[in-house]
DNA sequence: TTATTATATTGCAATATTACGATAAACAAA
DNA sequence: TTTGTTTATCGTAATATTGCAATATAATAA
């Protein structure tokens, strides 16, 4: 096949996978990084910042967007990126439910 | 191309992105939660537990334990999976620095 | 020994992802 | 208008993932 069955689970599960997987990759790590290191949110220069072509990193970014992980603004001739907090306390969320059910477990 | 240029990437780049990787199907997902759902470690019974077949489920948990998101050992005939709370660690550390940048950001 | 049970591996078809050149679209500046 | 700058989309080749039937392996039970 190659096609996950994503009928079979829950929304939740198919919702945390889909978080996941728009991470699953180093550029998009990298990009995540990127938007950290600096004070403000980051109008252009994400291109030259990764060793790769423009078209790879819009579509990263552009899967970034699509999973709610990084918001972009129109800001006059570029695009400005910047983190989604509430994605990141979703994912945090997952784990400290993740880290609540592991208290009550053998390892 | 189709390979991702992990080379051009750091250590932790690719290693956080390996993690998110292995977490970025729900069945994972599903197996992670199912391990959770029980107040000690599984042994047997997950393939009753989820829609796939048994060879497809194999092949998830050998994901899942390559990158050490649980650990299996040999219980008898059967073999005992739990999470592994130092890989839960890693991610929830990953995401407290991601936090704590955020502090000082616009958004 | 021969079942039986549980898990892993192999092989393969269907599908998805990754990367990038070429090109398009949107918009500001000249 | 034309030119330059920035980001998005298209098309496509290379590679990876997903799922499962068939089979193999490993350990226990009879």
């Amino acid at each position: 096949m190659g096609a996950s069955k994503s009928e079979s689970f829950s929304v939740e599960q198919n919702e945390m996978a889909t978080l996941f997987k728009a991470l699953s990759h180093p550029a998009r790590i990298a990009i995540v990084d990127y938007l950290l290191t600096v004070d403000s949110c980051i109008c252009g220069d994400i291109v030259n910042e990764l060793p790769l072509a423009q078209p790879t990193i819009s579509q990263h970014l552009k899967e970034l967007k699509n999973a709610n992980i990084i918001k972009g603004t129109i800001e006059g001739t570029a695009i400005c990126y910047c983190i989604n907090p509430d994605t990141i306390d979703k994912i945090e969320n997952h784990f400290g439910m993740i880290r609540h059910k592991l208290k009550n477990k053998c390892c």
